[in-house]
DNA sequence: TTGTATGCGTTATCAC
DNA sequence: GTGATAACGCATACAA
């Protein structure tokens, strides 16, 4: 089963043996011959730990993200960032293990998340980080294995980072809500605490202004908490404040304002036009299908992959990639 | 950062500020005290590498599920089933790698990707198996790391497994289809090359012959591919062979026939009564709403990793949990 | 082109 | 109670 083995097997010694399999020096190709068959004959399998030890990497990467009771669909949205990673990875040796935090905006939980990972394990975190706040990069910092940030930007980071063009969406949604002739246009969105709702809130005023309307606080409500209730009664505080569009930056916001709209009677889009976020093949189901600004999640995945194993090959550059981002066009805009 | 370190810091040898840390021998307390000091002090974490090395454990289980394009939602399943085996994990110092394999049922890549966990690397294997087929068992029993089977049973296996009553799941829904007074229930379900299949269409016979029908073979469609077209085109057939009731069990192929149910025109569930399977959050926004058998993913995580652990604790015992499944009672149905 | 020998950081077996 | 020290399996610097 090891290498030893092979070199008793073979007549070599376990320095030959450990070049044939893995070294870059040359060896005959007759011994070659004889250590590849020997291998073959007992199923060699080298053995991680005695490799990570010597050679202090794991060949494994992290992927660590927020989780939140009220929000399985958010989750989801991890699932395809995962599988864009294991597609990149099943190229190449590395693994990825799984590691999950508590409320999405929680950057003590969240570094604890990290921190487990800290006992000099795995060779690269991808992080969703909890927060903007760049107080977190010291302590990411301290780890010392690299970093790729996802979907959340920290400000002022000159950490590697993929997310998407989230202003860009949010302009696109609101500028197509008033082409569709919505005069009154709404923002129910995350939270500014992280980038992501930022961006959003961003992409909104600076098209509110390009359509040619006046921007105006109140037709702005930015949620504290993610959850269908949340999300219902931000809709109608939305309506009372006598919106004819909405724009809904989340989608279990926009679960929550669409079942509200529904047992109100308010009709979409006639009444009001909404746009959602995230492309779920349920939005094809619902009546109005739901218009909503689509994410590349699954390549946001793979991209951040790449980055990382381009970072573990040692080339230490700090990339901004930011994907693009597109309207599912559907009904439920207008 | 080493033990060495700290016997070097304390006077005191490596092997007793090992038995400080991790071991089970009698230590003085003044020892004791002196190496927690400087333990804390250098920020001591344990190099798992070398206790990898040293014990032959990893502390790592790997899940290993299958994933298929044109089936986003079935991926989904397994974020919530992750995260249950997260939320179990974090009570231990285990962590969870992820592997998936394509093609739901090509044994062939599930088998390959278990392979690629064999270097003697992962101390369990939570698997979602590609088929009944117990052929498979001798690998994996090759394997020599603990196996749990989660979701999908394996013909005559002692492995463990942690699956749901889906037997119990389409009787229900095939009984409450009938109750709201349809006569002629169709099947509309996955290959029974997968257990989860089997019991599907074994709940839905035993239901119609408990309901007082005749079981006909040609209210009966096995799906070969999960997607949302081939949905359709089975929705389709099956309003021909003039059903007034389907039980659709899989979510995707729900999401085709409610699709093409809707673009024929038909009137759901006046003219015909669907239920499909799994829960998800979208399905209270369609319309009608969709009743469904809900199973436990969360909770199958959490067993599975519950079992995995006892089993590492050196239990051998092979444990069979079957979780409850109900009727998520919405209107689709009747 | 090949072999020898060392050490990666632990745990565990001795001996004291 | 405690301390040497030998593995665990491998990669590699140093010799030859």
């Amino acid at each position: 089963m090891t290498i030893k083995k092979i070199a008793e097997m073979t007549g070599l010694s376990t320095a030959t043996v450990s070049h044939v399999l893995h070294g870059k020096r040359k060896v005959s190709d007759i011994s070659r011959e004889k250590v590849l068959l020997a291998a073959r004959e007992i199923d060699y399998r080298p053995n991680l730990a005695a490799q990570m030890l010597r050679t202090q990497k794991s060949n494994t990467i992290a992927l660590v993200f927020p989780t939140e009771e009220s929000n399985r669909n958010a989750n989801y949205f991890y699932m395809d960032v995962l599988l864009g990673i294991r597609k990149k990875l099943w190229e190449t040796d590395y693994f990825v293990i799984v590691s999950n935090y508590g409320a999405s905006t929680d950057s003590e939980r969240s570094l604890r998340a990290v921190e487990l990972l800290k006992k000099q394990w795995v060779d690269g975190i991808i992080l969703v980080p909890s927060s903007r706040n760049p107080n977190q990069l010291t302590v990411l910092r301290e780890i010392g294995v690299p970093f790729v940030l996802l979907d959340r930007r920290v400000d002022g980071s000159d950490f590697s980072c993929v997310d998407s063009d989230n202003e860009k969406g949010a302009y696109e949604a609101v500028s197509l809500l008033a082409r569709a002739g919505k005069k009154k246009i709404g923002l129910i969105g995350g939270g500014i605490r992280v980038s992501t709702g930022t961006s959003r809130y961003n992409g909104y005023q600076r098209a509110i202004r390009d359509c040619g309307f006046d921007y105006e606080d109140k037709y702005v409500i930015l949620a504290e908490t993610y959850s269908i209730e949340s999300g219902r009664i931000n809709a109608r505080e939305m309506l009372n404040r006598g919106v004819d569009g909405m724009f809904i930056s989340d989608n279990v916001l926009t679960m929550g304002a669409f079942l509200e709209l529904n047992s109100l009677g308010v009709k979409i889009p006639a009444d009001v036009g909404i746009i959602g976020y995230d492309d779920f093949d349920w939005m094809n189901m619902i009546a109005p299908p739901l218009t909503t600004v689509k994410q590349q999640a699954y390549q946001m995945g793979y991209v951040a992959a790449e980055m990382m194993l381009r970072k573990l090959k040692g080339m230490d550059v700090s990339e901004k990639v930011m994907l693009d981002t597109s309207i599912v066009m559907r009904k439920s805009h207008g």
